[in-house]
RNA sequence: GCGCCCGUAGCUCAGCUGGAUAGAGCACCAGACUACGAAUCUGGGGGUCGGGAGUUCGAAUCUCUCCGGGCGCGCCA
């Protein structure tokens, strides 16, 4: 492929330039590939194009490195371009994650494993927006079922609060240890008490929801803390004072937003940030009329404490109605690090929950929505994380429930799981066909690949040969899904190959009378087995042995 | 009005960063189970890659411009 391509390109620009013979050129062309130590014929193809036959050791050559690395086939070399920051999932801690933020956790815990997978460092990061309104919503929501614990009637959840019942154990803990201390207090004494311990339930119960999904962060940076309003250091006027510093902040007057006209519009002096200067349509205020930060303001010295741990590669995802929000956020990371850092935002588009064809209501406010370990449980962490990684990030998604436990062809997880287990129940039968068989991988690669010569069996190493490149190149285009989509069409070259065994007896991998044969073809299913998983496991996504 | 994202088979989507006759799955039609696992496979029909212009030897891919859809547009996070 690659040989072919920069052949037609050499001949593209020569044919240009000298105005030559492109059939003479085309010859040389093919003279110069024929002496490549890889390739064994060559030959003038379409105009511009060189058809190209690889020497039978290059396969060998691919199956014997995948037996000896195993899952690492395809592993980089050791970081080039520094350590990622990976930041994920901004879920607000006011209630279980949904569907929604589920696409977002999985892209971004996938893109972490690709990261690593392919030789560089990544951190992953979960920024918990606990310093707003909403969670003050919150408190209140979790004072009326403390004040339900106790035995009040406290009737139907007032309009503008969380409904849901996952505030009950919340409200139960508080009348645990309390008791009806905090019952008549005003709000002003009651609200952090309330606040803490209801964030701090949220949060347990979304690191929960995270956890069946298989995901983990290393680093939890909390909204609140940064602004040390509980106490500690104001990490956000820090940050300010330090762009101040450096006359990247200054008082100032907005135009009047231009969209949908706003009544509450009041034309005031502020503190803004300069973000014209990095690329934005306007510079940002960062101090609410009420005296407090901005969310903006916040997201900006937290931004900084990445660049002040050495980050220079930073990459948030986020979901897509924040779109309006990337400029901004790449003009404060080029302020903060003079232009060192990066800032890629990779957005999410909404997942549609569907079952059979119908759109599941979810809305958050009524409380009646579906959340995210409601769908892990009933339909299972592979299959909810392989679904959300079959689509590119920025493409919506529809999400069939009915479909995905319908275990059909129309379900790709169930498709290269099957793959998988298939090799792997080719590799029992092998050992219950030839008991003496040695198929430790290592083993396995010392076998006689010469023997493989059926073009289905060309095919599949030319396919798992691809792998390295896959990794690679998805991991600089920061695009997981490519390696789902490289899974799958292994698994279909793999089923197919394995249909031609049953029509013709002599292409199965097994053959009695083929001691040799066996072994080398199992060598080759050995190998399909652990690219399979490889992959897979960069999806974190499980390789069963069986399907059950 | 402005900014970002998207438009590829009836449906859901790929398309390896500009290469050959644009590919899968679902759906539809016709086939393969005395089984190394039929949760699989084989074959078939189905396309002005939203329209137009430009760059190039070459465009689904890059640029511009329309059309259509999504998201957003101080002091919500």
């Amino acid at each position: 492929g690659d040989l072919a391509t920069n052949a037609a390109m050499v001949y593209a620009r020569e044919a240009k330039q000298a105005g030559s013979n492109p059939r003479a050129l085309a010859d040389r062309l093919v003279a110069d590939l024929k002496l490549e130590p890889d390739v064994q014929h060559a030959e003038a193809a379409g105009p511009g194009f060189i058809n190209i036959v690889l020497k039978s050791e290059v396969y060998e050559k691919v199956l014997k490195t995948v037996l000896i690395h195993g899952q690492f086939f395809g592993a980089g070399a050791p970081s080039e371009g520094g350590p990622v920051n990976v930041e994920y999932v901004s879920a607000n801690p006011t209630g279980p994650m949904h569907v929604g933020h589920a696409r977002g956790a999985v892209f971004g815990d996938a893109l972490s494993s690709l990261l690593i997978f392919s030789g560089r460092e990544a951190t992953r990061e979960y920024y918990i927006n606990d310093a707003g309104g909403q969670v003050d919503v919150l408190a209140r929501s979790a004072f009326l079922r403390y004040r339900e614990a106790l035995g009040e009637d406290i009737g139907p959840i007032p309009e503008g609060l969380y409904p849901g019942d996952y505030l009950k154990p919340a409200g139960e803990s508080l009348a645990r240890e309390y008791g009806s201390a905090l019952k008549d207090k005003p709000e002003a004494e009651w609200l952090p008490v309330v606040r803490k311990r209801a964030i701090d339930a949220m949060m347990a119960m979304i690191r929960e929801d995270l956890a069946a999904l298989n995901i983990t962060h290393e680093v939890f940076a909390s909204e609140r803390a940064l602004t040390g309003t509980d106490g500690g250091v104001d990490r956000v006027r820090e940050t300010i004072d330090w762009m101040r510093a450096k006359d990247l902040v200054y008082q100032g007057r907005l135009p009047p937003p231009k969209g949908a006209p706003s009544e509450d519009w009041e034309d005031r002096e502020q503190t803004l940030f300069r973000s014209t200067d990095f690329g934005d349509d306007v510079d940002r205020p960062l101090i609410k009329s009420d005296g407090g930060y901005t969310y903006f303001a916040s997201d900006i010295a937290y931004h900084k404490t990445k660049i002040d741990r050495n980050f220079r590669t930073l990459v948030d995802v986020w979901g897509a109605d924040h779109g309006g929000y990337v400029k901004r956020m790449q003009a404060a990371v080029a302020a903060l690090s003079d232009g060192k850092a990066k800032l890629e935002v990779r957005l999410c588009q909404l997942v549609r929950l569907m079952r059979a064809g119908e759109p599941v209501k979810m809305s958050k406010r009524s409380g009646d929505f579906v959340t995210l370990r409601e769908v892990v449980d009933e339909v299972g962490a592979d299959a909810v994380r392989f679904m959300m990684l079959m689509r590119k990030n920025d493409a919506p998604l529809d999400f069939d429930l009915a479909k995905v436990i319908e275990q059909s062809q129309d379900n790709p997880v169930f498709y290269v799981q099957y793959a998988h287990a298939r090799a792997r129940s080719v590799m029992r039968q092998g050992k219950l066909v030839f008991a003496d068989f040695d198929l430790d991988r290592k083993a396995l690669a010392h076998a006689d690949f010469s023997l493989l010569t059926d073009e289905g069996e060309r095919e599949l190493m030319r396919t798992f040969g691809q792998y390295p490149r896959v990794v690679r190149q998805a991991a600089e285009a920061h695009e997981p899904h490519r390696i789902a989509f490289f899974a799958h069409d292994l698994a279909t070259r793999f089923h197919a190959h394995w249909n031609r065994g049953k029509d013709a007896p002599r292409l199965r991998f097994v053959n009695e009378k083929e001691r040799n044969l066996s072994y080398a073809r199992l060598a080759l299913v050995a190998a399909v087995s652990l690219v399979l998983a490889s992959a897979l496991s960069i999806l974190g996504v499980s390789a069963p042995e069986e399907m059950r």
